[in-house]
DNA sequence: GCCGTTTTCGGCCCGACTGTTTTCAGTCG
């Protein structure tokens, strides 16, 4: 199994870090804080690259020590220079950096002084009141760390993005109802629509910026106002959730919602490529002296930076800034051109609705088709189809067919691979549907290569068409199953089968890097819900989040097609 | 540590807020 991407990324990022808490050069902390974010969303395989001796310096930022150092990584799966410094300071001050209101220099100032390595004796020191004493450090900071530490205790840091929008909407409208605000919206990773959102980035234009803030710390979820000041504020909400809060005159709005989407390295490049020509772009707009030259909306600054609009979920620093100049950005896959749902469950396995239920609310979505995909017998958590069962569904698929107007109800199952690779259900069965999708539900930890060869004898098998949640993931509660995502996709492009990108909040998967690394092997993904109820099928416009940063279009989805289009792409002709 | 159509050295984004300050460093986004 070579180095992952994603493994590099994690030492590079690791280093950076430590490497500030050092004291390092802030520029030569960003480079390696650059790499890691390049090479984690980076399609190919380094470890191939290397493999291959490639250029690795043609990369951007990568330049010939950054190169060197990326080899020893795949070489020897370790970082010597890290290691050495590892030796002097402690890997644990790293996640102190994480708690809010301490950085890299208070990190440094109490190890020094107190030798605090982590957040134990981080609580130890200020609760004996050793820190008093050290520069910089008064009762109030030393307060709101021991708070910030209970916090930590209470949540874990980052909440999942549709979690994160039930704690918005409320939120949203009571700001909305204060006079002279004439927009409010949620900036940030939520706008970018990441997986899962550490804080909300509120953003208002309004003319009585007085009036807004007093509504924003008064509302009844507050917990604790963390600062107040006349046009930014910080909250934590009851949830744990910090809340950020910012006021703009409508004029700078544009600038402001571009500044507060981010990312922040997507800001760096936007106003690095400002001050290559002169001027200077904040979140009050772009400038040049004192005349403003853009800042209203977005697509205004863009524009007059000589960029095609980047929409926020490309907003990583990704290449996208570069594809913008060129005119060579995808257009995104959007929910409207998505056909029809090809994942969902019902009653007769694990499902909350009946199939006469499913089919009428993808009907009143306007979907052209609807996959009925319950759980095979292997899954009897999930009370499982056997052939029989499934037969008798197919038979009540057939008699409602005809009846909801332009829907067709696609025959399918959830069918799982089963240890060795195969399916869970005869040839037999399999050849009357009209989509197999496949997919993982057990055997987790297989080695990495019995693990990918399970999947490969899967999409081998001569009806297979969709590898349902390839990588096994849940956000915030295990890593996917170990697997070489690279042979996977290969082989799914040799073999005419897909990929899905299934839309449940806590799954998103595949993640956004594999999506793109998809594209690029000229995989098709499906963009399916996995809906357990009618209600999770509105989970769809998820998925086509996470299929938009991932850069796909229309074009590598297969649920954009017609029910004739799709058929075609399937391998029952 | 990277980078270069003014540069191979000297730059590298910009502003708000807090707390502990006698004028500003640290943190955050």
């Amino acid at each position: 199994m070579p180095v992952a991407n994603h493994d590099i990324a994690e030492i590079f990022s690791h280093y950076a870090a430590l490497l500030e808490i050092d004291g390092a050069n802030a520029f030569r902390v960003r480079a390696y804080q650059n790499a890691a974010r390049l090479i984690d969303g980076y399609a190919a395989s380094v470890a191939d690259m290397v493999r291959d001796h490639e250029d690795l310096t043609e990369l951007a930022g990568i330049g010939a020590d950054l190169a060197g150092k990326i080899e020893e990584i795949v070489e020897t799966g370790r970082l010597a220079p890290l290691e050495e410094l590892e030796r002097r300071m402690p890997s644990a001050l790293v996640e102190l950096t994480t708690l809010p209101g301490l950085g890299p220099k208070r990190v440094k100032a109490l190890y020094d002084a107190l030798e605090v390595r982590g957040l134990e004796d981080l609580e130890r020191a200020a609760r004996s009141g050793r820190i008093r004493g050290i520069r910089g450090f008064g009762q109030k900071t030393i307060d709101k760390l021991l708070q910030a530490i209970d916090a930590r205790r209470d949540t874990h840091g980052r909440v999942l993005w549709l979690e994160a929008e039930r704690a918005a909407e409320p939120l949203l409208k009571r700001l909305r109802g204060v006079g002279g605000v004439s927009a409010a919206t949620v900036a940030g990773s939520f706008r970018r629509c990441k997986e899962t959102v550490g804080d909300l980035d509120l953003l208002v234009a309004c003319s009585r910026s007085a009036e807004v803030m007093e509504r924003f710390v008064t509302y009844e979820e507050v917990e604790e106002v963390v600062a107040r000041g006349t046009t930014r504020s910080t909250v934590r909400l009851r949830s744990g959730l910090q809340v950020d809060l910012r006021t703009v005159p409508a004029a700078s709005y544009g600038a402001a919602l571009l500044y507060f989407t981010g990312s922040k390295a997507h800001n760096i490049a936007l106003r690095s490529l400002a001050a290559k020509r002169g001027w200077k772009l904040s979140e009050y707009g772009l400038f040049e002296g004192r005349k403003r030259l853009a800042g209203r909306t977005e697509p205004e600054v863009y524009r007059r930076l000589g960029l095609a609009y980047i929409e926020p979920e490309l907003r990583e620093n990704a290449g996208e800034v570069e594809a913008a100049q060129a005119g060579k950005l995808p257009t995104l896959v959007e929910l409207k051109d998505l056909r029809g749902d090809l994942h969902c469950h019902t009653l007769a396995t694990d499902g909350a609705d009946t199939l006469e239920c499913m089919a009428q609310a993808a009907l009143e979505r306007g979907y052209e088709y609807v996959a009925i995909t319950d759980h095979t017998r292997h899954l009897r958590i999930a009370n499982g189809l056997d052939s029989r069962a499934l037969s008798r569904q197919m038979q009540a698929i057939d008699r409602l067919n005809g009846r909801l107007g332009k829907l067709t109800i696609l025959k399918s199952a959830e069918v799982d691979i089963l240890e060795d690779g195969s399916l869970d259900l005869p040839d037999g069965i399999l050849r009357e549907l009209d989509v197999v999708v496949g997919a993982i539900h057990d055997h987790f930890d297989l080695p990495p290569d019995r693990q990918t060869d399970r999947i490969l004898r899967a999409l081998d098998h001569r009806y297979f068409d969709v590898l349902a949640h390839p990588t096994g993931r849940l956000l915030g509660e295990r890593d996917g199953y170990a697997i070489d995502i690279a042979r996977v996709m290969r082989a799914a492009a040799d073999r005419g089968c897909f990929l899905e990108v299934n839309s449940q909040s806590k799954r998103r998967d595949l993640a956004d890097a594999y999506c793109r690394m998809a594209r690029d092997a000229r995989v098709k993904v499906a963009i399916s819900t996995d809906a357990h109820s009618v209600t999770q099928l509105d989970s769809l416009r998820l998925g086509v989040a996470q299929a938009r940063r991932g850069w796909l279009g229309r074009g590598d989805v297969i649920n954009t097609r017609g029910l004739a289009g799709l058929r075609a792409l399937l391998k029952r002709r």
